[in-house]
DNA sequence: TTTCTGTTATAGTTTTTATCTATATAGAAG
DNA sequence: CTTCTATATAGATAAAAACTATAACAGAAA
């Protein structure tokens, strides 16, 4: 079997026609020349070269072989230097899972920064549910992902970001926002608006009706969260959105009142997930860093970073 | 230094996701594998994958360079696949020289003639003089030369090939031609035009002059057989032509007489000359032989084909 | 839990092969 | 005819790639 060796000996007696100066430009020996030289065109059956004492030079059938054999060498050598520039972990498109409910929202806001720190590293973001992204980085479609907390796995490493508020919001002919708050009892028989059930939030409001005696509307349940927000405005009743998308997507204040409930355990926690064996989980664990600190610095009017829970 | 072995089995991992199916596949004992994928991102500086017990994925650098070790491996099998079909000596391309004054008005006879029986074999021809095309024979600008002799060099092989006679051609007006020949005598004192003296033709012409008393006119020499019949047909005077150039070329016999000389040694003798040490010399011979053949066939009545006699 | 099973990693050995040195051989040059 | 230079061959050595045996370990099953 021809090795990448033989042919790079191969190109090299071609490119000097003498076999003394090959092994000297190779730093090898002459006779190891001769019987590589003759291993390879004992392995392609072909005569590459017609030696004489004057010079070694290509025959007919090896002069044509010769650019092939070059191809391959250059794409040798390519792919050694892609091998270099991704031998730096923070080079490489690493496969990114967001929910829905949160990615087109967080991540604008962080990216550029990602950018900044690890300028070479790429992202190739993916939205799926979340029970679908930790599937799917259990099962590598994923390097790694976004998810609200809790997790389903207990055999991926979970490193905690931020808690995000939802807040309340109701149409502002609606009258609700006294003083911008109400408190968790009001919400007792309030109909609430919410997401379809493939939704992660689904459930969490649904936990929230649960504990407060709110009642979750299943007659009409929107299928994004700029859908919940048309029906909240066009008065079919209230919901809960959260606080990253209000931030980012409501731009006209006049139209809807953003209520924060207090005392009650209104957010949901956002979590980084990876697999425990991933080689490159130390940049994963900067990532998070990144994140966090990114939130404390120009977020942490709407969300709490985590600095310090383990998974 | 990463081997093509190596980067085969990095490529038979990724695909089947498991060393030890990987091994299977390959046909080697599992450790093995398991090492060379070591040895092989030591060298590329590279985590490929991610092992684990259940199975055993690329990295994101790792999946990012499969694509171009897919490459390297697919230049390779290209490469050896050319290389088979060249392993039939004559499915190569083999640089022909031929002289000006013989090449245009032979190849055309004997090329399709190789081509039937060589069906993969290709020619690249070019035409130089015939001091040149020997010098270029040696120093491997060409790997076979069709030359007249007698040659210059001695250390290339000959395969003489026919004798070419050399015909007088003459105005028809000026009524030389009484029964279509002459003697060699009546050659004496007669003005003869030539080519110019980069041509072989030039000095074979000469070396008749002198020994059969006719004078070479210099004033006016032409730069191709064509110009040279052109001057004939003016009148300007008479020429020697090869035999085969007649044959293809004076399509109006009207014009010209074409007049055999009795007993006179008036011809050229051509030779297909090649290295000694080429490996493709029986290729040649065989080539030769063709051409002989040939000429025995179709051309027996214009020329004289010299089986026999070697170098 | 413990055991069993399947997968990868490591250790040690053997075989293969690439390489070296020394030398033979043969044109080319003097 | 000798000397020089290039390639080929022989034999020895070193490197590496392969194997077997076994350890380590995670996940599944008992």
């Amino acid at each position: 079997m021809a090795t990448l060796k033989q042919i790079q000996y191969f190109q090299t007696v071609a490119e000097t026609q003498s076999i003394r100066r090959a092994a000297d430009r190779l730093a090898i020996a002459q006779p190891t020349l001769s019987t590589q030289l003759a291993a390879l065109e004992k392995s392609l059956g072909i005569t590459l070269f017609e030696r004489t004492r004057r010079l070694t030079q290509l025959t007919p059938a090896g002069r044509q072989l010769l650019p092939a054999v070059k191809q391959v060498i250059a794409q040798w050598h390519e792919m050694r230097e892609l091998a270099h520039t991704l031998s730096d972990t923070a080079a490489s498109t690493h496969r990114l899972g967001v929910p829905p409910t949160l990615g087109p929202y967080l991540l604008p806001n962080i990216v550029p920064s990602i950018h900044q720190q690890f300028d070479r590293l790429k992202l190739y973001v993916r939205e799926e549910p979340p029970s679908q992204l930790e599937t799917g980085v259990v099962e590598g479609r994923y390097d790694l992902a976004l998810v609200p907390l809790p997790l389903r796995s207990d055999n991926l490493t979970v490193d905690v970001l931020f808690r995000e508020p939802l807040m309340l919001v109701a149409a502002r002919e609606a009258g609700l926002a006294q003083n911008g708050a109400l408190r968790e009892q009001e919400l007792a028989g309030m109909s609430i608006l919410g997401l379809d059930e493939r939704h992660q939030l689904h459930r969490e409001v649904q936990q929230i009706c649960e504990r407060t005696g709110a009642v979750l509307n299943r007659d009409y349940e929107g299928t994004s969260l700029d859908t919940l927000r048309q029906m909240v405005v066009m008065g079919m009743g209230v919901a809960f959105l959260p606080a990253l998308y209000i931030r980012s997507e409501i731009h006209r204040p006049e139209e809807l009142d953003v209520i924060r409930i207090e005392g009650a355990r209104l957010y949901r926690e956002h979590a980084l997930v990876y697999r425990p064996g991933s080689p490159v989980r130390r940049l994963y664990q900067d990532l998070a860093n990144l994140v966090r600190e990114r939130m404390a610095n120009a977020f942490a009017d709407v969300v709490t970073p985590i600095f310090d829970r383990g998974g």
